[in-house]
DNA sequence: GTTAGGCTACTCGGATAGCCACTGTCCGAGTAAAGTGGG
DNA sequence: CCCACTTTACTCGGACAGTGGCTATCCGAGTAGCCTAAC
């Protein structure tokens, strides 16, 4: 049970796109160099993430990439699911009914019981995740901030943001 | 995010090694047979198990494992522990300090906001496996059963099962 | 001065190597049971 | 006949290769802006 180190840059990128200015745009290696990580691989990432529907794309020069949607219709489990992908951490190989002597496979017609109980830990992991959006960790950040995170990232923002003209 | 296939094994057998009777033991070999897996990779996940505190082992000949506890008192988080390793599957490797110009040191004491969402996610999760036992899968297959399941557990128990001196 | 055309440079996108963990396997240490010889 | 020792064979335990996916990287497709030159 692993999560790829993607998903925590994946999440630090939206946040940061979830505070630049209506229109604007940042590219990936202003994300890559704020962030301190390679831009080929955060670029791979966010590619996953305009697939998905929660970036969009500006291509061409002075391009980059934008919230698709409001910060507040973006969840967690969104941005985890388009970078690990949809497929659950479990998967059952059926291994009840390899063995040399299998039941009739009338029994099979329903999934198993383990498979039943550890998807269903699963749907409560990913049901969390729903209830957290970007809006709610930007409020939440807010709070504990005296206003030094917030003026690092409006300089920061201010100093790579890109206005394009769509 | 993608479990391991030995962790299916692992509750597998353990619900087997549930259903034989105080003082008998079960060879790793004979699971293996019965689930249709390799014998030495089983062996791994079993002998995890048993490192956990899971499973008591029984060395010799006529040896195997048992329960080292009512199936009552395993869950599967227990399991997955023990397979899969204590480690959350979300690991902060901070990235918001990794960049040119950091911020002061003092904001880092607190974990940031998204390694602490992604961890009560995961908290939540290994909630939901640990309010499942051993005995819960076995009283709600029994219901689902009309006596063929059953009968193929306890045939093949009786033919494989071994009464210890200990 | 205006405007159309071409060019440049910068961006994202997909295809390509490298590395680590999971998968699968093997041989050795340990032990209970059976066999054997003596008392 | 009983007992203790030796042998045996079977078990688990940890150490050893193979492979798939994540990590990291590179070069190509596409486009907005700029420069140039003609009108």
């Amino acid at each position: 049970m692993k999560l790829g180190d993607g998903v925590e840059q994946a999440i630090h990128s939206v946040a940061m796109l979830s505070g630049l200015s209506e229109g604007g745009v940042l590219s990936a290696a202003a994300l890559a160099e704020f962030h301190g990580v390679s831009t080929s691989y955060l670029l791979k990432h966010l590619q996953a993430l305009s697939g998905g529907g929660i970036l969009h794309t500006v291509p061409g020069p002075k391009g980059g990439y934008r919230l698709a949607r409001p910060a507040e219709k973006i969840t967690l489990l969104d941005i985890v699911l388009a970078v690990e992908g949809p497929a659950p951490a479990f998967r059952c190989n059926e291994i009840r009914q390899r063995g040399p002597n299998p039941a009739p496979d009338r029994f099979f017609a329903k999934p198993c019981n383990i498979s039943a109980a550890m998807l269903k830990a699963e749907r409560v992991y990913r049901a969390e995740l729903a209830k957290t959006t970007i809006a709610d960790l930007g409020a939440e950040l807010a709070e504990i901030d005296d206003g030094t995170i917030a003026a690092r990232s409006c300089a920061f923002l201010e100093l790579h943001e890109r206005r394009t003209a769509r």
